[in-house]
DNA sequence: CAGGCCCTGCTT
DNA sequence: AAGCAGGGCCTG
């Protein structure tokens, strides 16, 4: 489930990589991937061209080309980008799209295939609904503690349903709104209008600090998440609550709880989050 | 607002 | 064999 953290370490390594590298041919195994193109207009529109930049925003990445057409990508759960300077002779384990390169080759790998690529234009607005409407990246200067009250403050939903909602904060998912919550000392069920400004800017804080450390330890792996290099992140190491239910709460010692709300699985500590 | 859908591999 | 993981989008 890669989050802004896991999303922003692929791109990392993506940028080091890919700038300056020509897309010889792309092999589409998995044709459902491809959300508004057919394989043979997606094939067409990017062989030949000139991968100029590889930028983020929320979780999307945005491979951008010299030509008129660029690439976004949403990895979903299980979606992965993975950069091999000198390829094998074999295609990675859940390969799904090959990009074949003038050095080394470029593949997208998905286990449960609920991945999203889509070509889009290399300027203006892409046409992608979920991209267009994203708000303030949760790592951006722009994500201000002033932004965070006035949205929350007109706001009656839960804090939770708040924080995965990406047209009010891009990037955040069920890991690190679980941790966000529990530095901030904040209920999953907290309603938004209800937090006064001392909370306000304490979760802003929680935010910003749950991101960094996620992306200074190359991010969170549970299950899936691999970064640019095949690498697995060390995150899950410095997880609080998250994965953490029916452990003591590492503050007060009370046990972690687990429950569903909005069809995930939440975890807090119910002394210490109010 | 909740709940279903998509998906597959791992756990129970 | 069923349950579970959940991001984004869709429906009721």
């Amino acid at each position: 489930m890669p989050e802004l953290p896991e999303v922003e370490t692929i791109r990392m390594y993506l940028e080091e990589c890919l700038p300056g590298r020509v897309i010889r041919s792309v092999t589409v195994l998995l044709p459902r991937l491809l959300k508004n193109t057919s394989p043979a207009a997606f094939i067409q529109a990017l062989s030949g061209s000139t991968i100029t930049a590889v930028s983020r925003r929320g979780k999307y990445l945005f491979i951008h080309t010299a030509g008129p057409q660029g690439m976004l990508i949403h990895l979903r759960m299980t979606g992965r980008l993975v950069y091999e300077a000198e390829p094998q002779e074999q295609v990675p384990s859940f390969g799904r799209i090959i990009f074949e390169l003038d050095e080394g080759r470029l593949i997208y790998g998905d286990v449960r295939t609920l991945g999203c690529l889509w070509l889009v234009p290399a300027a203006g607005s892409t046409g992608i609904s979920g991209y267009d409407t994203l708000g303030p990246d949760g790592i951006s200067p722009d994500f201000t503690i002033a932004y965070l009250q006035r949205q929350l403050k007109q706001c009656h939903r839960p804090i939770k349903s708040f924080l995965l909602d990406q047209t009010q904060v891009a990037g955040l998912g069920n890991i690190y709104v679980d941790e966000a919550l529990f530095l901030a000392g904040i209920s999953p069920h907290r309603r938004c209008a209800t937090l006064g400004a001392v909370r306000v800017k304490r979760l802003h804080t929680a935010i910003r600090q749950v991101l960094a450390a996620g992306l200074e330890h190359g991010g969170t792996t549970v299950r899936n998440f691999i970064d640019g290099s095949g690498r697995e992140g060390q995150n899950q190491d410095y997880l609080h609550v998250y994965g953490r239910e029916g452990t003591p709460c590492p503050h007060c010692g009370t046990i972690i709880v687990y429950e569903k709300m909005a069809g995930r699985g939440t975890h807090y500590c119910p002394k210490c989050q109010k």
